[in-house]
DNA sequence: ACACAAGCGGATCGATCTCCTCCACTTATC
DNA sequence: GATAAGTGGAGGAGATCGATCCGCTTGTGT
């Protein structure tokens, strides 16, 4: 990234940026995205020399990395929007963007903490979360929502089951389903009793987020 | 702890130890179980040394402590038992448990990870999973929980209430009971649809604890 | 009151980690 | 083949944490 603008580099650099990149990739999705520079340094097959030269940070890595997964996501949304159903649009999205976090914990990690610069993240959970919004409007008039729900809920919940990726995914990578179903099947209308409280307000949602930190090791 | 049977300590000494108790609980209770032990000394007010003569390792330290709160767990298991409404009985000891782990970090974190020696705490597990299975089992029997879920999935679940928890205290302590009224709401009989795949075995279970790290910072 | 064992504090050492720089060496390019 | 661009990785700076050691203080028994 750095400045733009300079004349291109050359071959064999160009060639480590991408080992680089593609190295980081790897080891975020499967470690998290609190790995050093040398550990992406060593994946790669560079000198940690190389990895400082061509990115100043690990943040601009994360950044070159993490704009196509929101596309994404979005997308995911936008499929999930036509779907003629409006509840099985808004469980499919559930679903699969939590697919998304599972093979990427890094990206899981993005979404709800801000080990990263603030402000990039919060513009683009902003705009997932205006999508997700509709998604919900929609399944919520459809009647097929309980209508004390809303968009922080659905936030909190997906947070939530990918907190059960993470405790089980060594032992049964796909039971994380299992409490997906079980939270569905409380989400639907009809269900028994009405929530306590209030859902959060987004600013609320955002300072949960900062204050939140992935787990260690 | 250390060896017994030796002379009593000196009063002031004896008055040392409890000063490092009761600021290790404090300790543990709002930080976790990740504290060093000149942090515990700190809040007792002592030297490092004083709290490395007194206790060899802070493993010493916890389990001097927890025993206690597991045998306030298996209490509220046991008043639990007696309420004649069997889900009644079911949700509250699973909102009064996750009550205490609000109250104690420390606590959760040792419910769910093995920080901590495997040995001691497994057989503490052990103690209140059998517990709570008899609730589980008299639940399933009264009607009211839904037949395709064991204790296991209790187990899961009470993990990711206690993930909110990490994801929501500062912002509003209490906004975990939202998230328990839809698990509830899920776990009642006659819910849509049944849940796919099996929860977990005694073992993985066990495993899963064995994998995963309480968070940093 | 006094001697001395028991206890105390916390400076300090060693072991890890991570970030990041620097420079002698290698290599692509013109 | 000259030279600018790029490379690797040793190593310094700075944090943390566990654990020890020793000069000083204090409780205790007589």
């Amino acid at each position: 990234m750095a400045v733009e603008s300079e004349r291109p580099l050359r071959a064999d650099a160009e060639r480590n940026r991408c080992r680089l990149l593609e190295a980081a990739r790897e080891v975020f999705a499967t470690r998290g995205l609190e790995v050093s520079m040398d550990d992406i340094a060593r994946a790669a097959g560079v000198g940690v020399g190389t990895a400082y030269r061509r990115f100043r940070s690990r943040e601009e890595i994360v950044a070159a990395l993490f704009d196509e997964r929101i596309s994404q996501m979005e997308e995911l949304a936008a499929r999930a929007a036509q779907d003629p159903d409006a509840w099985r649009g808004m469980t499919s999205f559930f679903e699969s963007s939590l697919q998304m976090q599972v093979e990427d914990r890094g990206f899981k990690e993005l979404l709800f903490s801000s080990v990263d610069g603030r402000e990039r993240i919060t513009r683009m959970r902003a705009r997932i979360i205006t999508v997700i919004e509709a998604l919900v409007q929609r399944a919520r008039d459809s009647g097929d929502l309980r209508s004390d729900v809303d968009v922080s809920d659905l936030t909190v919940l997906s947070f939530m089951v990918g907190a059960v990726v993470d405790f089980t995914s060594e032992v049964d990578p796909g039971l994380w389903r299992r409490y997906l179903a079980l939270l569905l099947d409380g989400l639907r209308a009809g269900s028994a009793s009405p929530l306590p409280g209030a859902g959060l307000e987004p600013a609320q949602l955002e300072r949960a987020m900062e204050c939140w930190h992935p787990r260690h090791h």
